[in-house]
DNA sequence: AAATCATTTCGTTATTTTGCGAAATAATAA
DNA sequence: TTATTATTTCGCAAAATAACGAAATGATTT
């Protein structure tokens, strides 16, 4: 009778990218690539981050998983950088999701049966 | 000679908030609330929800620990609601990170040494 | 072909997160 | 006082996350 929700696309969404900026290391990350306009190569980052190289690898793969940097060839180096589509996007999706207000008078309150 | 970094606050400040985001039924929570104006009870949510009552409460209370809600005792209920000034910091906080700019000629790319 | 360099993957370990059902609380109603 | 109701806490198990060092990869240089 009572149907749990499936949830939605976009809520989803908002979690996923929640999580890819759940961690001290990755929020860092983001906004030193965000404050370039250039690139970023890993080696340069593990200098100044408190963890070894494979658990930095582990972050910057999260972070190009959940669509918010990429990762470009240039050997020996592999330069990353913010992917400002995606980026534009989230930012879109937050001030959406935490501007959130009240749509209409059925949804205003939520009474006790 | 190559200190690493501490995390700033607002980086650590980012994260946590980020975190209370990083899970669909915390993501579907807050907008439900921030979409009424007035409260939600506990057993109201665990009806549409894909979780038990004490799974839930611990979502509850996860979200009341990172600050974007608040209980409110009205016995035999607890009514929850948006932390509005929180919530609008939150905007604030993510609104800027996510806006992030280059800030001048020297950050504008990481050379290889 | 062998050595070198930057980075990733693998295997492991420790910790955290998520969810459950049962028991505990706290308040009201019978 | 004893039930009843709403919610939380507890104890547990399963899964996910985070970090490490060692080994593997891929490209270049010797």
């Amino acid at each position: 009778m009572d149907k749990k929700v499936e949830f939605s696309n976009d809520i989803i969404e908002i979690a996923d990218i929640a999580k890819a900026m759940s961690h001290p290391v990755r929020v860092y990350i983001l906004r030193k690539l965000a404050k370039m306009n250039a690139c970023c190569y890993s080696g340069n980052l593990v200098e100044e981050l408190p963890i070894g190289r494979s658990a930095l690898s582990q972050h910057l793969k999260e972070l190009k998983y959940a669509g918010l940097i990429q990762g470009e060839l240039e050997p020996p180096y592999i330069k990353y950088c913010i992917n400002r589509e995606n980026w534009e996007k989230a930012k879109i999706i937050f001030d959406d999701f935490l501007s959130e207000e009240i749509k209409n008078k059925s949804e205003q309150k939520c009474e006790i049966k």
